[in-house]
RNA sequence: GGAGCUGUGGUGUAGUGGUUAACAUAUUGCCCUGUCAAGGCAAAGAUCGCGGGUUCGAAACCCGUCAGCUCCGCCA
C-alpha cells in the first residue's frame, strides 16, 4: 500500500506516529516558507503543512503542486498549534508535518470547482462524470447507496433470504414497459429482452421451492425519463412463500424503518406506517402516492357547494362532478391584495395545465366573520361560509381553493396544487421522511383506445378474496391485493400476493383483452410451471435509486447514481449510443432503416 | 410526440438594439513561515451553442436547429 492511514482517520490519539497519505490535492495555500495542503481521499479531507527549511525538497513539490494533483505524503501527525484547529473539518484538531512528498500523477486544470459548493450545469457534470464523482457530496451519496444495499442483504439474509441470480438476456414480455431487445447472433431473426423486472422468474423460483429469494436487480425500461426514472436502475425485487399481506408488509416496513434509522440516521415521520386505501388516496391527495409529510388534504364540499348561488358549482354538483377544497394555511396573510391577484391566476394556470376549466378561490381576513375576499366569497351565505369553514377547519388568513371537474381532472389539480403549495408555504421538510401504504388498488383500469381492461399491477396479482367474484360480473370494482409504499411524494415500492391457482390465472387473460392461445404463446412456461404444485407467494420490489434518493433528500435520480443517461438517454462522457459497425449488424442480421425525413 | 426553461472567458453570473461585453472565482507569474473559500500585486483568458433573417447596427429581436434540464404523453 502507498498509505498506511486514510486522510479522514487522523484525531489526536494518532499525535507522535509517522504517516503515510496518499490522496488528491484539494485546496493549497501557499504562504511562501510554509505551504498547507488539504489532502483529500475517499474518507476524508486532512491538512499537511510543509515548511521549507525543515523539509526544502518537499516543499519545492508542493510548491509545484496545483488542484487535484495525486501525491503521497510522508510526515508526523501533530496536534495543531493553540488557536489554529479547523471545526470544519473532522480531522481539524491534527495536521501531518511533511518529510517527504512524492508527486504520483500531475492533473489538469479541473473543468469545474470539485472544492466548492458551486451548481454546474448538468452537462458539464455528466461529461468530466468521474471529476464530478470526487465531489464530497458525490462520493457521500454513493457511500449510502453502497451502505443501503449492504444493509438490506444483511437483513433479508438474516431472515432467511437467498439472493440468487435470473437471467438478463430473458423473453420479451407484452406487457407494461417498452422492452430493450438483444440480437441473438446464433437464432437469426430473434431477440431477447432485457427484463423490466425479474417478474416472471421469482414467481418461477417460488414454485423451485426456495420460499425466500431476493435480488438486487439491474431492471430496464425502454421509456422516456423523468427526474425519479432512468432506463436502467436498480430493484430490490422479493418475493416469499406462504404469506398473506400482511406478512410481506410487516417485513419491508420493517426493513425500511430499519434502513432509515440505522442507515439514513433519520426517523419515519410515522410509525407504524399509515396505510391508506386507493380511493382515499386519490379522493385527498389528488395521488397514489401521495407525499405525507403535510397534510394539505382535499376535502369535498359538493353538498354545501350545490346549495352555493355559483351556477357552475350547482351544475358540477347535479352532474355529479365532485367540488372539493383546499385549504392553503395562512398565505392569504402573506400577501397583499395585488400579489393575491398575480399568484391565484399563476395557480389558475396551473389548473387549467390539468385540465381544469378555472380556479376559484376565497381569501379569509384577521377573523373568520369578516373580510372574506375573492372571486368565490360573494357565491356563499354566511351560514354557508359558516359550514365550510367547519368542514375544512378553516383559520383566519387561510385561502380556499375550490377544483371541481370530473374526478380524473380533479385528482391532477389536486395533486398539482399539492406540491406547489407545500412549495412556496414551506412544508415539505426536506429532511423528513415520510413513508405510507397505499393498499386496495383496482385490479384493472379500463383502456378506452384499447377497449379492455388492463392490469394496475400486471396479470399475476391476485384480486382480494371479497372481490373474486366481480371478476365475472363487474371488473372495474374487483380490487387487488397490491400494497404500494409511498415516501416523500415517490413510490419506492410495490408488489403483491400473486394468483398461484392456474384456473383463477385463466380467467384474468380474456379481460385484459389476451385470448388464452395467445397468453399460452407468451406465457406457457408460467401456466405449465402452475400446473406442478405452486405455493401462495406474494413480494415486492422497490427501486434501490429512488429510495436512496429520497433518504438522502437528493432532488434527481442521477444523484444517486455513478454514471447515469441524460434524458434523451445518451451518456454524454463515453458518448453513447452509437451506430453499430456494419461487421456487427451483419453478424447480428439487423438492417437499420434510416430515420425517414419530417 | 408535445409544452416550458436554460445556453455569454475554465466555472458561476450580469448585460433587453450602439458598452473597450461587466463582475466573482478559477488559471499563470511575482511577494509572503500559521493558513484553512488565505492574502497582496500583476497578467492572460469570450468570434455571447450553431445556422439563417430583421436592422445603418444583434449577445439582445424573429425563424430554424442542437444540447441540458423540468413537465405532459409514456412508464409502476
Amino acid at each position: 500500500m502507498l498509505k498506511t492511514h486514510t486522510c479522514g482517520e487522523l484525531r489526536p490519539e494518532h499525535a507522535g506516529q509517522s504517516v503515510t497519505l496518499a490522496g488528491w490535492v484539494f485546496r493549497r495555500r501557499d504562504q511562501g516558507g510554509v505551504i498547507f495542503i488539504d489532502l483529500r481521499d475517499r474518507w476524508g479531507i486532512v491538512q499537511v503543512v510543509v515548511n521549507q527549511e525543515n523539509a526544502p525538497d518537499a516543499h519545492k513539490a508542493a510548491d509545484d503542486a496545483r488542484s487535484e494533483y495525486v501525491l503521497m505524503v510522508k510526515g508526523v501527525v501533530r496536534l495543531r498549534p493553540e488557536g489554529t484547529v479547523n471545526d470544519e473539518l473532522e480531522t481539524g484538531a491534527v495536521e501531518v508535518g511533511v518529510e517527504h512528498i512524492e508527486i504520483l500523477n500531475e492533473s489538469k486544470v479541473p473543468p469545474f470547482y470539485l472544492n466548492q459548493d458551486v451548481e454546474i450545469e448538468e452537462r458539464v457534470r455528466m461529461k468530466y462524470r468521474y471529476l464530478d464523482l470526487r465531489r464530497p457530496k458525490m462520493q457521500r451519496n454513493m457511500i449510502m447507496r453502497h451502505k443501503v444495499v449492504k444493509f438490506i442483504r444483511d437483513y433479508l439474509d438474516e431472515r432467511g433470504f437467498l439472493e440468487i441470480e435470473t437471467p438478463i438476456l430473458f423473453k420479451t414480455t407484452p406487457e407494461g414497459a417498452r422492452d430493450f431487445l438483444v440480437p441473438s447472433r446464433l437464432n437469426p431473426g430473434t431477440f431477447y429482452a432485457l427484463p423490466q423486472s425479474p417478474q416472471q422468474l421469482k414467481q418461477l423460483l417460488m414454485v423451485g421451492g426456495y420460499e425466500r429469494y431476493f435480488q438486487i436487480a439491474r431492471c430496464f425500461r425502454d421509456e422516456d425519463l423523468r427526474g425519479d426514472r432512468q432506463p436502467e436502475f436498480t430493484q430490490l425485487d422479493m418475493e416469499m412463500s406462504f404469506v398473506q399481506r400482511d406478512d410481506v408488509m410487516a417485513l419491508i416496513e420493517g426493513l425500511m424503518i430499519a434502513v432509515t434509522e440505522q442507515v439514513a440516521g433519520k426517523t419515519p415521520k410515522y410509525k407504524p406506517f399509515p396505510r391508506i386505501t386507493y380511493t382515499e388516496a386519490l379522493e385527498k391527495y389528488g395521488s397514489d402516492k401521495p407525499d405525507l409529510r403535510y397534510d394539505l388534504a382535499a376535502v369535498d364540499i359538493s353538498d354545501i357547494a350545490a346549495r352555493s348561488s355559483f351556477i357552475v358549482f350547482q351544475q358540477n354538483a347535479e352532474a355529479g362532478k365532485p367540488i372539493k377544497v383546499m385549504r392553503a394555511p395562512g398565505y392569504a396573510a402573506k400577501m397583499s391584495g395585488t400579489e393575491m391577484r398575480k399568484v391565484m391566476g399563476e395557480l389558475e394556470t396551473m389548473a387549467r395545465g390539468e385540465g381544469a376549466k378555472g380556479l376559484a378561490y376565497l381569501a379569509i381576513g384577521d377573523t373568520l366573520e369578516s373580510e372574506v375576499k375573492g372571486p368565490a366569497a360573494k357565491y356563499f351565505s354566511v351560514d354557508q361560509k359558516a359550514e365550510l369553514f367547519e368542514r375544512v377547519g378553516a383559520e383566519p388568513g387561510d385561502i380556499l381553493l375550490f377544483v371541481s371537474d370530473v374526478r380524473e381532472v380533479v385528482y391532477n389539480v389536486v395533486d398539482k396544487l399539492r406540491r406547489h403549495l407545500a412549495g412556496v408555504l414551506n412544508l415539505a421538510d426536506p429532511e423528513e421522511v415520510a413513508f405510507g401504504w397505499v393498499i386496495d388498488f383496482p385490479m384493472f383500469y379500463w383502456n378506452e383506445d384499447e377497449k379492455r381492461w388492463d392490469p394496475s399491477q400486471h396479470m399475476f396479482t391476485m384480486p382480494l378474496p371479497e372481490d373474486v367474484a366481480l371478476l365475472d360480473t363487474d371488473p372495474g370494482k374487483a380490487r387487488g391485493s397490491q400494497y404500494d409504499l409511498a415516501c416523500n411524494g415517490y413510490e419506492v415500492a410495490g408488489g403483491s400476493i400473486r394468483i398461484h391457482d392456474r384456473a383463477l390465472q385463466e380467467k384474468i387473460f380474456p379481460l385484459i383483452g389476451q385470448t388464452l392461445e395467445h397468453a399460452r404463446d407468451q406465457f406457457g412456461h408460467m401456466l405449465e410451471a402452475f400446473e406442478y404444485g405452486v405455493p401462495p407467494h406474494g413480494g415486492l420490489a422497490s427501486g434501490i435509486d429512488r429510495l436512496v434518493m429520497v433518504l438522502l433528500a437528493e432532488p434527481n435520480i442521477r444523484e444517486v447514481i455513478a454514471f447515469p443517461k441524460t434524458q434523451t438517454g445518451s451518456d454524454i462522457m463515453a458518448n453513447c449510443p452509437t451506430p453499430a459497425e456494419p461487421r456487427q449488424l451483419e453478424e447480428a442480421h439487423i438492417r437499420v432503416v434510416p430515420v425517414p425525413e419530417k
